[in-house]
DNA sequence: ACCTGAACACCGTTCAAGT
DNA sequence: ACCTGAACACCGTTCAAGT
């Protein structure tokens, strides 16, 4: 769907054009020659805005990235800021599987990103962290987002996918996992929720190491 | 590398030397043409014995859950169990960049995963977890796991393939990006440790989670 | 300058044919 | 039964050629 037939192919137009690709028809759909297509153009032509298919990709992600990281929240409070980042990352990303796939398989590092970790870790310096802190801290939140989405994403194929499994998962096999037919009988699934416990469980966790930490230089200190 | 050059070709031999096709030459190299060729064999000799090269991938990862599952450790202690499966799935999967890549992009539910997820979760239940919360463990385990190692195989990269990142992580944006160039400066990257924090932070907060649930259920229970 | 056509060295998969 | 050869419809990328 080119926006304007002949407008003169841009990087921009080309990311957007294969952002609406991945969306539409999934990662393995996007080929260069079918983003050509796309355009209104033969595939060579894209070589001359794009390195590379790899750069291509690269650029995806971090323009997928500037999605939930680029109207930075307006907080001082690192906690928020942690809170809402996590929340929105993870929305976007479960309305986009291929990005989350994508970013796992070429985690690349661009200015959204390196934006959102100098909002983060700059609130964290100012709350007291310490630098080895704030850089648990980063790669913790980071960590959580991807770890949990891909947890979300993988639960639809497991009836999908599985041949043994899905007999496991109707409760037909409690004889050899009783535990786990035990636990799917008497659970919700509710994600939203589950997602929110662990996002408090770990700024829980950061705050009290934070505490420790300040204790323990406060002791140091102290004699001094 | 052809075992014995004309064994007979089952699954199980096309399973091994597909690993190391993928342990050499990486996830891009494993195709069926030069898997064939691994095995002294055709490539379409190997549809009969593997549905799809999605099959052959299933196989794959749910070798590879093996890897680090299959010899279950023999602890009654849910807190030692999660604690010692974590570590080995971290380094399992580190040393193997591509199976986790492949975990990501197809999360199969396979027979070592659910005799994992089946052992932790009868221990949890046993300590007296409820069902949601033995739920919500195994996904915390996992998603960790999974998170976790992403990021730290993420590292690398960041010099390797950043423009302008990689003067950043030299420290010459320290003007644009302070916290992230102070951040940087002063603390150390050791992976080890912070996947061991991490691993502590998720298993304190699960036993926190645990101790309020028997709290309020005791409160509860109480006044019938 | 920017785009193209043809070509190269690959893919996964099907299917009729061989042994 | 098990394996193969040829074929189909794709890939990313190069490079000389067109406008």
């Amino acid at each position: 769907m080119p926006t304007s037939p002949r407008a003169p192919l841009s990087r921009e137009r080309i990311l957007s054009a294969a952002l609406s690709v991945a969306d539409r028809d999934g990662l393995p759909a996007l080929s260069m020659r079918r983003l050509g297509a796309a355009l209104g153009v033969e595939a060579m032509s894209l070589y001359g805005h794009v390195r590379d298919k790899g750069d291509l990709l690269d650029g995806l992600v971090d323009h997928v990235v500037g999605m939930w990281a680029d109207p930075l929240p307006d907080e001082s409070d690192w906690r928020v800021v942690a809170r809402t980042t996590m929340a929105r990352a993870h929305e976007v990303l479960l309305a986009r599987p291929w990005a989350c796939e994508l970013v796992a398989a070429r985690p690349t590092v661009g200015r959204n990103r390196l934006r959102y970790a100098e909002a983060l870790q700059r609130r964290m310096l100012d709350a007291g962290f310490s630098p080895q802190l704030a850089h648990h801290g980063l790669h913790l939140v980071d960590g959580t987002i991807m770890g949990f989405t891909l947890q979300e994403l993988r639960r639809p194929t497991l009836q999908q996918l599985g041949e043994e499994v899905a007999a496991v998962a109707r409760g037909e096999r409690a004889d050899e996992f009783p535990a786990i037919t035990a636990v799917l009988a008497d659970s919700a699934h509710d994600h939203a929720a589950e997602f929110a416990l662990m996002t408090e469980l770990i700024l829980d966790g950061l705050e009290r190491l934070h505490a420790r930490e300040t204790a323990e230089r406060r002791t140091t200190d102290a004699p001094s």
